[in-house]
DNA sequence: GGCTTTCCCATGGTATCCCATTGTATCCCG
DNA sequence: CGGGATACAATGGGATACCATGGGAAAGCC
């Protein structure tokens, strides 16, 4: 399972988008009807995508490492403790698709991604994106010229 | 069943409150027809919801934590020991849906809520929240910031 | 008898289902 | 290896079902 490609995908007038079937044929074979968007932590205007396993597992790895071993109890009854992992499923909607892979989009996401007609799904490996398509150009572009500074970076320092 | 999203919900004047679907399809198949609400047990103002079977599930782990394999019966004799199972469920309700998947919400968590005609339901995972769609708001605000700084501190200290 | 609660029906909007179209990739066959 | 035949991916659109909500009427409850 590793989401690969970045694809430009209409935004019908009904809201529909569809997921790719490069995208599609990652999900778990036993649950390809639905996934997970879900709100960037702390990039505004990009949405994240997974499977439901794929998002659940990250959420249980996230109380791990958040609250330790004995969390779980505390996480369940204080309501005042900031809970990174409620906070991202607050921020998350389940999705169903139609059987041929198109799903409606909800508001608040193609308010978020401010999409007109497009949107631009781009694979990072274990989860997915989606960009509005002029400010994905823009990322990339920058993301290049890291990109050439860290492999520079890396001749340097290499297995010497 | 993990409760996702954040839903305003309106609260006519005749008290009552649509529980949406995308949480109605999170309650077990054989209990859809109730769930429990119930105050948050450290912060005023909230109003924490689960399905029976997942408030349940919450006290017997608590009994069991906090009190050890004996707790039981020392629960079920000692009136005069804090059992902090028995002080969420006297701040517990069953609350009945209508078929169409409404409810009534009792006068006491409509005080608590200082709801006026909207109640914001949102999904913390294994359970869910009611808020005033304000404060709600304002936490969701404060939440947001603390979400930065956890994702900053991720990466400092990577698993190195 | 007033008041609240439950049941039922109505409605507007959205999402879903289903069918159709086009282009491309794949396959088969000689 | 060409040349069509076939399958599937991506998109459009009409018809239908379901969600969220309002409100009337019936059924309790002091």
């Amino acid at each position: 399972m590793a989401f690969r490609s970045e694809i430009l995908i209409k935004l019908d007038k009904k809201g529909r988008v569809l997921l790719p079937a490069a995208f599609r044929d990652e999900l778990p074979a036993d649950d390809r009807g639905a996934f997970v968007l879900y709100h960037s932590p702390n990039v505004s205007g990009v949405v994240n995508g997974n499977s439901r396993m794929g998002f659940d597992a990250m959420l249980e790895r996230l109380r791990a490492e958040a609250l330790g071993p004995k969390g779980s109890l505390k996480v369940a009854l204080d309501d005042e403790a900031f809970d990174p992992a409620g906070y991202l499923s607050a921020g998350a909607r389940t999705i169903a698709m139609e059987p041929d892979g198109r799903f409606s989009m909800p508001a608040e996401f193609v308010e978020a991604l401010d999409a007109a007609d497009g949107v631009m799904l781009v694979g990072k490996v274990e989860k997915f994106q989606l960009w509005n398509p002029a400010r994905w150009q823009a990322r990339r572009a920058a993301e290049r010229e890291k990109m050439a500074a860290f492999v520079r970076n890396l001749s340097a320092g290499g297995d010497a």
